[in-house]
This record gives C-alpha cells, structure tokens and sequence, in this order.
DNA sequence: GCTGGACCCTCCCACCGTGGGAGCGTCCAT
DNA sequence: ATGGACGCTCCCACGGTGGGAGGGTCCAGC
C-alpha cells in the first residue's frame, strides 16, 4: 500500500460507500481512483478523495441524481438549483397524491350520479393558457380572473374546458357564455349535442375524482368521449367554502356508443 | 366483435392507458381480459371493465405501486392505509431533502474547523430509544426529555451518541454527565481518548452536514473513526434561537491512524 | 515458500413501471 | 385479395443499488 494508497474496500469502509457503489461512480467518472493497477485491475484510492467521495455520499442522501452530482463535480454552476426545483415540483405533487388518497380513504371513491344532457350549441368568449398537470388549478384561476375582468358579469354559464389527456403540456381555456364582444378575448361556440353530465360537491382540487367516476360510466356503457371536459363553474368560490363548491362536468358522447 | 368485446387498443383508448400497460395488468393478473383468443392471443375486454381499468389508473397517477392497486383489487382493506403512511414518510424525508439542498445552495458545504482533542472518561447516566433515521430528531428530543426530567439540573455535558451507520432502525442514545445514581436511566462510562472534534452552529436539523464535513476530515487524514458519533449539545434549544445554537460533534479516533 | 481466507475483478440479473422497437401474425374495409 | 391498421411476444432502456457466479490476487501466519 504504498504512498497510502487504499484498497476499494478499506476506501469504501472510510466514506460509508458500498464497494459497488465506489466501483458505479468510477464506471460513471464522478470518482476515479488515484491508481489502477493495470495487470489486475485493482483500484486503489487516496484518503484525499474521501471528501469528494463523501460529497457524492452526501448528495445522495439527498436524492440528488448521480448525473447532477457529476455536473457538480465538474463545477457547473447553478445544477444543484435545477435539482432543488424539480424536487420542489415532485415534492408538491406527492403532497397533492397523499391529499387525494386521504380524501379516497376517508369519503370512499366518489359515486356520482351520471345522467345524460342535451346541450345547446353557445356562443361564448375564451381565455386560454397552457400549463404543466401541477399547475391546471393555479392557471385556470389565473384565466378565469382574466375573463370576469375582461367580461364583467357574465350573461349565462362559466365554464373550463380541458382535454382529456393531462400529460405534457395541457391547454386551458375558460369560457364565458355571452352575446356580446369582449376586447381582449376570443370568441367561439361551444357545440351542443348529447352529454354525459355529473355533478362534483367539494374542492376543485378533488374534481378528477369525479371526472375519473364520469370516463368510467362512459367507459361501462361502451360509449365514447368526444371532445374536452367541461367544468360548469355553479358556484362562486369567493362566497362559497371550498367544501360547498358545486361544479357539473360535462363530456360530449358521440351520437351513436 | 361479439356481445361487446373491445380490442385492446380500442379498451386502453377508453381507459386513458396505453396498450402496453394493459398488457402488463394482464401479465400480473390485475386487470385480465374477458376472453383470450386462445388461437391468436388477441385479447378482449368488456366495457364493463373500464371502470376497474380506470381504478388502476386512478391510483397509479397517485404513485400507489402496482402490488398495492393489486391487493385493493382482491378486496384486501386497510392497503391503501399503509400506502399513504409511506407516503407520508417519504415525503417528509423529501421535504428535509429540499430543505438541506437550499441551506447547501445558501451558506455553501459547511467547512468547521476540526481539532484533535483528548477527552477524559466520564461516568454518565443514559436514556436509550430505538428510531428510523427520519424520527432522529424527535426521538432524540423525547429522550432529552426524559432524561432532564430525571437528573434535573446536570452536573457535566449533555450528550447524543449515534452509531455512524444511519441505515435502518437507528439506536438512540442521550447522556448526561453525573456522578450520582438517578432512578429511571442506566448508568455508564463514556470511554476517552482521542476525538476530532468540529463546532457547528445553527439548527439540529442541519448537523448532519457537519458531521459529513467531520468525517471526511477524518477520512482525509487516513484516521479511522471509532465508535459512535457524539453531539454535545453546549446551548439550551428552549432559550437560543435555532440559528445561534452550538454543537460540539466528536468522533473517537484509533490511537494509531 | 506455501496456504487459506479475505479481498478484488468482471459480468449478469433483479427491482419498479413504462416506453420503444423488432419481427411476425391477424383483422377488416376496400 | 390486398393493404394498412392493429395485435402478438420478446428484448432492451431508464436510475441506482444489491446479490451472486466464477475466477484472480493479496498478505499474514505457518
């Protein structure tokens, strides 16, 4: 062992790594050992590339990735921020998931009662936006200020209307019914035709519990979805609590299942 | 397609889920289908299924592992239960993650001063716990607790001894210096010798990455460390603002590095 | 100098859930 | 009958770690 050279294993004993752990990181360049012996393929390491080698540690614990941690090393500045921001995202939500199965486990899954509406074509104006499946709630508040500030009061219905696939970037838009133009949104018709339609009682946040229980009953009668959901915003969430909110969904049925 | 039976495109287009992942419901015998072509293997689902299709999906995009969705599917109860206790558990590990990721992103890696000092033994009186490595903190503080309750006023230092190794189910160890007996504790001698030693200031939560900078400083210098890692805690966490409170951190090193 | 046991090497597989793709067979409307 | 959409199975990839097989190496004690 000379000039103190460490064999894997004594080294990986001093940092608190696992040998295949040490044996990853150098497959991977983020800890090379100081020697190989090249006949037999020992590593031997320097107890100077413990600290590096505990940094490595360290940074996973704290579920940084070992790609990030290898930017680090090779001094990039500004990794560690991008990692804490995705794990803010994540972060938020997984608490969104313990809400909802809490929710799931105290009230059961919701059973709503599904009937089948006639609709009118409406002509309505829209607000639109586009956003990550985190931030739906928080940009359909934003549109929908947007639109009552641009509209005023509203003549009929106020609607959300959202695609079914909430994967990737999603489109927002939120409507409200009017016969009038509105100078600073676009305007549009809603087409009428058969709905399936179920009524969500509770949070918005909660609505896909509800709007899952409605594809289903669509899925169980072998009929099909044609366009987006529609949220029919009943009741007014600066008057009404959270628990109280009323909200109808609403999903086109092709004429014929 | 008799009495109803739908193709699995045609079933994962109604679900919300890829044909992949219905494949492997059916291979883990969570969703099968209603009738296998025993001829061509062509699978066919009923739409009677969507809604146990939908479940599956429901809980997957609330991160609840297949196994689980398996087990609330044969009407096992109290699964999803343990679902969100994990979860909860591995939030909270995620969100002292974040936390420690931005004190690094703040105040940068801490790097304490380290010096080699030599202890006396002392004869202490213990509390001991057992602890997961996220309750550390509290178990440690119940512990104190305890402890204070039965010594009253110490004589000497107050002490956490920790074993280095954080993985499992982690013994808990607080000691107050004393010489008298002290009904409720057990009685020891924390051995001396030499310790590296490194000061960190600021909250509880946050040692861990002065204790990190401790043994690297360890592992640097070619010491072993020996036995478990002490905290002295120097100031009254009641009366010290989290950011002004002091830790000695002691780690025991072989006579001979 | 020899030997045994601890240590090291490479290579493969497993976990979990999903997607991609190769290579090939099947269904149905034209 | 034929083309194109659709189905099948089987393999590989991701990230990070652990387990294990099969084989070579080091060193302390004899």
């Amino acid at each position: 062992m000379n000039e103190g050279h460490l064999p894997i294993g004594r080294f990986a004993r001093l940092c608190r790594l696992s040998v295949k752990q040490l044996r990853h990181y150098d497959e991977l360049g983020l800890l090379t050992p100081d020697r190989i012996d090249p006949d037999t393929g020992y590593r031997y390491y320097l107890p100077g590339q413990a600290r590096a080698a505990m940094l490595i540690g360290l940074l996973r614990s704290l579920d940084v990735p070992l790609a990030s941690i290898g930017r680090v090393l090779d001094g990039e500045s500004g990794v560690l921020d991008g990692v804490r921001d995705r794990m803010r995202d994540d972060l938020a939500r997984r608490e969104r998931n313990v809400v909802a199965l809490q929710r799931i486990l105290s009230d059961g899954l919701p059973r709503p009662e599904v009937t089948v509406v006639r609709e009118p074509a409406r002509r309505v104006v829209l607000v639109r936006d586009v956003a990550s499946p985190e931030r739906i709630g928080a940009v359909t508040s934003a549109c929908m200020a947007r639109l009552m500030a641009a509209v005023g009061t509203p003549e009929g219905l106020l609607a959300g209307l959202f695609p079914l696939d909430l994967t990737g970037e999603v489109p927002v838009t939120v409507a409200a019914e009017t016969s009038r133009d509105v100078p600073g949104t676009s305007e549009d018709v809603l087409p009428g035709g058969p709905f399936a339609s179920a009524t969500h009682v509770g949070p918005y946040d909660q609505i896909s519990l509800t709007a899952h229980a409605l594809l289903a009953w669509i899925g169980e009668r072998g009929h099909t979805p044609r366009g987006p959901l529609r949220e029919v915003y009943v009741s007014d969430p600066a008057t009404t609590p959270p628990d109280r909110l009323v909200t109808h969904l609403m999903i086109g049925l092709e004429d014929e299942g």
